[in-house]
DNA sequence: CTGTTTTCGGATATAATATGTCCTTAATTC
DNA sequence: GAATTAAGGACATATTATATCCGAAAACAG
């Protein structure tokens, strides 16, 4: 059980469109070289962004990505499940009705006590990205990049924004 | 992110040996004809198993599986990491290294804040894993499962268990 | 001892998913 | 009109999940 690579990506990219004036664009290209990733792939991270309404875009030169909402309105949770899809991470199979000694026919009332667990375990890792916001990344990026990194990341950032 | 099928065969695999009178063993075959699974693929879920020292095994005819460990010695995630690895679900592939506007040569002096957010989620998934016991499960599914399905199971397990 | 049944591990095959590339279309800017 | 962008479909490749098969060694029954 692994996530997708570009989990990472699109919660580094939030953190970067995060420190975006308002009403200016990053484009994918931009996005990509300075992570140094693919930019056609990159694209279909940011457009399953788009379809959760995470961030808005516009096309044409000046174009791109930005967010649809502030910082401390989005949360990590929002943000994986855009890329990661929103299905539990454990999935019964109902392998107990294969029990020979079951009645022909018969029905289950309640799921299985085993993905009941798993299914809470699940939940308390949901709970725990739900429960941080993205402007909680920025707050304590800003504190542990260095300063000139960090200033300089978003100069080059600006020059590069719609 | 999805879980092997093989972490819900080996709950419910465990759930039943749980059940085993004291020195009797059961078979890879009667597992698996118990549950529908295919015999071959199951069994290395148990090989899994018996690695983690969560079961003993004992060759021959009325060889097979019983656990390692009293039902309330073993918990859910065990099991889980027995079948499915001890790694964690988020990697981190350091994408802010590829920032162009770094110095040449700079390293991290920490965990990117991002892993270590999404670190923080796994660990909650597996405190919640670590919390339940196999004793537990089986109080549950005692308690859930109709009487004489439950009783007739048993009987059909012993049958087979050498 | 001999034959049977079992776990164990390796080799192999197939299906599904993740990763990555390419190309077309439509919208926007200049 | 030309350049640039996101959106999305088609396609290719790599990795992982899901199996199947086989041979070796251990235990047991006769
Ligand atoms: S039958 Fe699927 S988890 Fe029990
Ligand atoms: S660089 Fe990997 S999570 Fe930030």
């Amino acid at each position: 059980m692994i996530l997708k690579s570009q989990v990472e990506w699109a919660l580094h990219c939030c953190a970067i469109l995060a420190g975006l004036p308002e009403g200016r664009y990053l484009s994918t290209k931009a996005l990509a070289e300075l992570h140094g990733l693919p930019k056609e792939y990159l694209s279909k991270a940011l457009q399953n962004l788009s379809q959760a309404s995470l961030v808005e875009t516009t096309l044409g030169p000046s174009g791109g990505y930005r967010l649809a909402k502030t910082p401390s309105d989005i949360n990590f949770l929002e943000i994986v499940e855009a890329v990661e899809g929103k299905a539990r991470s454990f999935t019964c199979t109902n392998i107990r009705a294969n029990n020979p000694c079951r009645p022909e026919g018969y029905c289950d009332s309640k799921p299985c006590a085993v993905a009941r667990i798993m299914w809470e375990a699940d939940e308390a890792w949901r709970d725990t990205l739900r429960r941080v916001r993205l402007s909680d990344l920025v707050g304590t990026l800003s504190e542990e990049v260095p300063a000139d990194i960090w200033r300089s990341t978003f100069e080059w950032v600006l020059k590069r924004a719609g």
